[in-house]
DNA sequence: ATTTAATTGTTGCATTTGCAACATATTATG
DNA sequence: CATAATATGTTGCAAATGCAACAATTAAAT
């Protein structure tokens, strides 16, 4: 998207003096940094590190719900439909994560101050990533077959990368669950795609072939 | 989502005098609203009707993306992402829609004029009802299962009508799309939970019977 | 009213997938 | 370094799914 690392900074580096509901906390690895519950109007944002939104539906199926990087937003404002299903936030990384209540964005600033201002500016260039990145997931998603949901995905790598050759930025079995199958059924379609020469691996590094 | 009728009123029925940017057009039904090729900044709110926002990839296996009722919006700028599909926003009903295009929202208005002021301010609800939107969708893509599907979807138009009985919004045929899989196999599987006594059926009526 | 088109419903069969159970390799951890 | 824990890789088998082909029903169009 085309949202400037400065105006990211600004979204949190600055403070609201008046309001200030908003706080920064630290994350260790494997950690959880939120669980999506309570139905509250939460927003957050990742400074730094690396996260996904992991759910657990009742048949222990765990499906990674997204893959968060530096300066994505993510929250329970998201969902404010009836999921049965247990939505947390897991830390891959040590992260550094922002937090505030919608309510401080809608509601304006008595003061009118510069980083109320900043944040409504913002948010909808972060809103409007966040939405191209859940339709490249509905995308993968809405292919039929596990071939066709890695070749989607190994594509979408493979432009951002601007290279036919990349590293998954997944473990094999975070992959599998990313893409929303059984991880043995990935393997021996991986092993396919390779036999066919359509796809190269070493490793977590994937070559196209074609 | 926490967004009133009065707010999307305002973000159309105003109009700067300044930029004039937006335009508003009717299509019959069946009429392709907007394509996605052309990499343009484009959004589009749809003021009355409904549409389905449409993906025929290389195998001529068409998907619905989404259902767009009345105050939906939908555009390219939600589409950066390097996509081999053709997608298109197709009217099922007589449709009115509102299109301009992002930099309109971005620039400011040199007069800070009042209807810059009213989209600014909607716009944030309007994605976030978006982004609430995906992720059902992505809810239900997940799924392993066409049961499963089928039973989360069902779940969610139940909730929304606070009824264990409903109608579907989709014909069968549209509804298979919809869920990404075969029709004929999901017909099935309708059938399946009917001798398991899971739901019931009648016509595009639909009653869960737990 | 009659024809045409579209949707719904059903079934056999081949393919794909999930599941389970392993073996092996790699990465953490005391 | 040794051991535990996690990830990768493989396979047989049962279940689920897609595909194709068709009949029956409903809706649309002339």
């Amino acid at each position: 998207m085309n949202i400037t690392e400065r105006e990211i900074a600004n979204f949190f580096e600055e403070f609201c003096n008046t309001c200030k509901k908003v706080t920064t906390k630290t994350f260790k690895k494997n950690e959880v940094i939120t669980t999506y519950i309570a139905k509250r109007r939460q927003l957050c944002l990742l400074k730094n590190g690396e996260a996904d939104l992991i759910r657990y539906d009742f048949n222990g199926n765990k499906t990674i719900v997204e893959h968060y990087l530096k300066n994505n937003i993510f929250g329970e404002i998201f969902y404010n439909v009836t999921t049965n299903n247990e939505l947390f936030v897991e830390a891959k990384t040590k992260c550094e994560v922002l937090f505030f209540d919608y309510e401080f964005i809608e509601n304006k600033c008595t003061q009118n101050c510069s980083y109320h201002k900043n944040v409504i500016q913002t948010l909808p260039n972060l809103l409007l990533s966040q939405i191209n990145s859940l339709n490249t997931r509905i995308e993968i998603l809405s292919k039929r077959t596990i071939r066709e949901k890695l070749l989607t995905y190994f594509n979408i790598v493979s432009t951002k990368n601007i290279s036919k050759t990349f590293a998954l930025p997944f473990s094999l079995t975070d992959l599998a669950d990313y893409l929303s199958v059984d991880r043995s059924a990935m393997m021996r379609e991986i092993g396919y795609l390779r036999n066919d020469r359509i796809i190269d691996k070493n490793g977590n590094s994937i070559t196209l072939l074609y």
